[in-house]
DNA sequence: CTCTGATACAACCATTTGATTGTACGATAG
DNA sequence: CTATCGTACAATCAAATGGTTGTATCAGAG
């Protein structure tokens, strides 16, 4: 079970919420603790709404997780969502590695003889 | 010289570019081989202006160039910035990992006396 | 030289995004 | 119980996206 399982919109939906920095940064304070809502709010200029919008771009490409406790949400980095992006990109370089054997096999089975006999 | 080098609108615009099926299909094409816009034009469904946006959109996130060959533009995947996108997810799991260093500081240095001394 | 193919670019339009404010509601502290 | 904190969600708005068509340019085929 590689990275088959993402259809192309869940692959959008990950690479959309990393290409904003805030949430680049939410996603950063999130893998190294639990960090409430509200905590996260006020660690950026934007009002509280915007700082919730953006952590919910972060849950639906399940880059984090929301947790209830007591009146606040605990949201939590999902650093196996991360392992999945890299994995798509390391699929970029199969694509182009597989280029380069198919070049390997044409010179591997080459004319043995130089092209000027 | 790592990622360092990258704004943080770089990174926006590198992650942005992924963010679109037809322009990782592009991405993956270019990879395999050059192409010229027009042929990647054939491939799909949309106008000619709308592939050609795309390419803009992966050429300004660095992630193909182009190359003027006769009345053509050669597009050309760039695998090296690809690699730049994946050593930027390294570090979110560097990040996570020194979290766990933390803890384990944190251990490594608890009071070796039991709590409920 | 002229026609055509490949590209570039502008103008336009619908939808999405990123932000705001305001309202409502559940959980907790006093 | 009541006031307040943390959250959720709707409405709104400007700007960016993703697509279109139309026009202009430029290089190569005939």
């Amino acid at each position: 079970m590689v990275v088959s399982e993402l259809s192309g919109q869940d692959v959008n939906r990950i690479f959309r919420a990393l290409a904003d920095s805030t949430r680049r940064d939410i996603l950063r304070r999130t893998l190294v603790m639990d960090v409430s809502v509200s905590q996260l709010a006020d660690s950026y200029l934007m009002s509280f709404a915007a700082v919730q919008k953006h952590v919910a771009v972060l849950e639906e490409a399940r880059l984090v997780t929301k947790e209830a406790r007591g009146r606040e949400r605990m949201v939590r980095g999902n650093l196996e969502r991360i392992r999945q992006a890299q994995r798509l990109l390391d699929r970029f370089e199969e694509v182009w590695r597989a280029r380069i054997d198919r070049l390997d096999i044409l010179l591997a089975e080459g004319d043995p003889a130089p092209p000027d006999t």
